[in-house]
DNA sequence: ATACTCAGTGCAAACGTTACCAAAACGAGG
DNA sequence: CCTCGTTTTGGTAACGTTTGCACTGAGTAT
């Protein structure tokens, strides 16, 4: 492959004039810049970044961990992630590690050995090892979930209020006149904060809770599966539930065809609450009530904060926490009188 | 940042057999590589992978465009994709183009500069200018997206018939007695040939093609109302219709909920068809009968055919295309008789 | 003419690795 | 004890750039 001396040599000029012709360095005549780029293009040469990069010490590239590219979470965040990167010169490098912890630690070794200039994580779960690795990075670091158990140096985050949208929608439920209000979740840190809301809420209304929690993180294409069987195991259980909240909604799409199933009629018998905001739910003949996420405002967030830590060495960046949003569509109702 | 002379010179060793310890060369003491390698971790050290690209020149490294990260598309060919270079050892650092032309040409530089082992390219389109980029990048190349118009050396490619699917989607709905089927499409290189295979069989069985054609490509989230106010106009101007079929899926939905909004009963009245069986068509209240493409195996073949392609110099690789296959849900059902 | 600026250029040394070749260390066999 | 392989190590030159510094030569003020 053709390099600057080759363009050099041919143009019987010396390297550094070749490449101050390719970087718009000042100190060069027009004349030998436009012969430069014109044998550069002549000879189809392109400079090899690999080299660039090892003399400049970074590269104008920021990782993007993504558990799952098919997981609509990553592409929305991504959004606003690009919208404000694209502007700033950065590329972006995305990189799925299909939920498995190996991958993720491949992930974040391979951002240190290529001097990444930034890293957006993305963890199902926070265990010692990764966020030990986190720390030795030497890398800004922005964390697309919650924070982290442990807060030495905190790893900073940008995430949704799961809590807080949780306790709206149980709020919510509760104005509606529904006493018997079942749960529908899983394990994972998000969850976890989501189930809080849900059930302080209840509590601190003198109600039960109803909770079904898978105890592990089904992958994404049995989501709806999931959320199917457990709102029939529920329901079994619990025959006086009016009301059902899903951290997913997925889970909550799963159980509206338990409940077709069943002939139960949505909302007349029970409503049902999902989370997220997803687009399935939005399809007009499921018309999901739901607690959105801003997931576009959430990237731009993050990226935000990147870019800061990025240029301000000294930066100390303070996690945000973004409101969610009650969405009211068709599957919510007041609370049949029995 | 800390580099392997220093661990050289913390040990009392050159920086070559520091090297050596880290890469499992086999000239090397077991006691000495023992002592590199604690030292190696206790120094947090990680080996610069610029400086490595450019010594070996080649970095292992195949590069994925993804005009769109939220298609699922994408997502599901990545998976088949991953499956294979997963274990050959390679890295996929996929791009997001946003379907912006100048995205996609700076995605084509950065592989070059990179010295990207591949690339697999799924372009919308295929213009002068991009064509002539592929073929002097001189790096292996794939296309997830059917032929370029022109085949000088033909930029090999792996992509599902869509011509066939449609053609048999077709037949079918002729097969249950429908004889004023409507299109509802949009311009692409992909639904031109979808196109081509509803409307030949619709004339070589003499009957009378009701073509709805978008002339741009609509944003993915849009879909749904393009597919709308497409099945709108179509069946305004051609009452007559029984039977739709969509090159997208969400086009189908979107004319769905149309149906819906009228009353037409589906598919009492009016048979629905769509193309790519994507999540949303498998929904319970959907059940969207459609022309399914296998993107997983899609996705593998192309892998493994890059991966030829970059082990055997002289390999010359044929492009495949693969079978769809109709399946059939809830939304078709023999014609009403009138 | 002399000195002085300054735009334009070349040289050489980095950047952090790896790879080749030579040198050293180490036993073993004579 | 010497010689000879074998294993282990060090030195040096790459890989393809950029950059600081020195140099050239032309123009300008003295």
């Amino acid at each position: 492959m053709v390099t600057i001396k080759d363009i050099a040599r041919q143009l019987n000029l010396s390297a550094s004039t070749v490449s101050r012709a390719l970087n718009d360095h000042p100190a060069i005549s027009p004349e030998t810049k436009k012969r430069v780029l014109e044998c550069v293009d002549r000879q189809n040469y392109t400079p090899n970044r690999n080299a660039r990069n090892l003399v400049n010490r970074q590269n104008h590239t920021i990782g993007f961990m993504i558990p799952d590219i098919s997981d609509s979470f990553f592409s929305h965040s991504a959004f606003g992630v690009e919208e404000v990167l694209y502007r700033s010169g950065h590329e972006i490098a995305y990189s799925s590690t299909g939920r498995n912890p190996e991958r993720v630690r491949d992930f974040l070794v391979r951002a240190r050995e290529y001097r990444y200039s930034g890293v957006f994580l993305t963890p199902d779960a926070w265990d010692d090892a990764l966020i030990d690795m986190v720390h030795k990075i030497g890398i800004p670091v922005v964390s697309l979930r919650r924070k982290t158990p442990r807060t030495d140096p905190e790893i900073p985050y940008v995430d949704s209020d799961h809590y807080g949208g949780c306790r709206e929608a149980t709020e919510y439920l509760i104005s509606l006149g529904h006493t018997d209000i079942g749960m529908l979740t899983s394990e994972t840190i998000i969850n976890t904060e989501r189930l809080q809301g849900y059930e302080e809420t209840i509590r601190r209304n003198g109600l039960r809770p109803h909770i079904n929690c898978e105890t592990s993180l089904p992958h994404s294409s049995v989501r709806y599966e999931v959320g199917y069987n457990a709102a029939r195991t529920l329901l079994e259980r619990n025959p006086e539930i009016t009301a059902l909240l899903a951290t997913d909604d997925r889970f909550a799409i799963g159980a509206m065809e338990y409940l077709d199933h069943m002939g139960i009629d949505v909302p007349g018998d029970i409503s049902v609450i999902g989370c997220d905001d997803r687009l399935e739910g939005r399809l007009f003949p499921i018309q999901l009530s739901t607690v959105r996420q801003d997931l576009h405002e959430l990237g731009r967030q993050a990226a935000e904060m990147l870019l800061r830590m990025i240029a301000e060495e000294s930066f100390q960046p303070a996690s945000v926490s973004l409101k969610s949003k009650l969405v009211l569509r068709r599957t919510t109702g007041p609370r049949k009188d029995a």
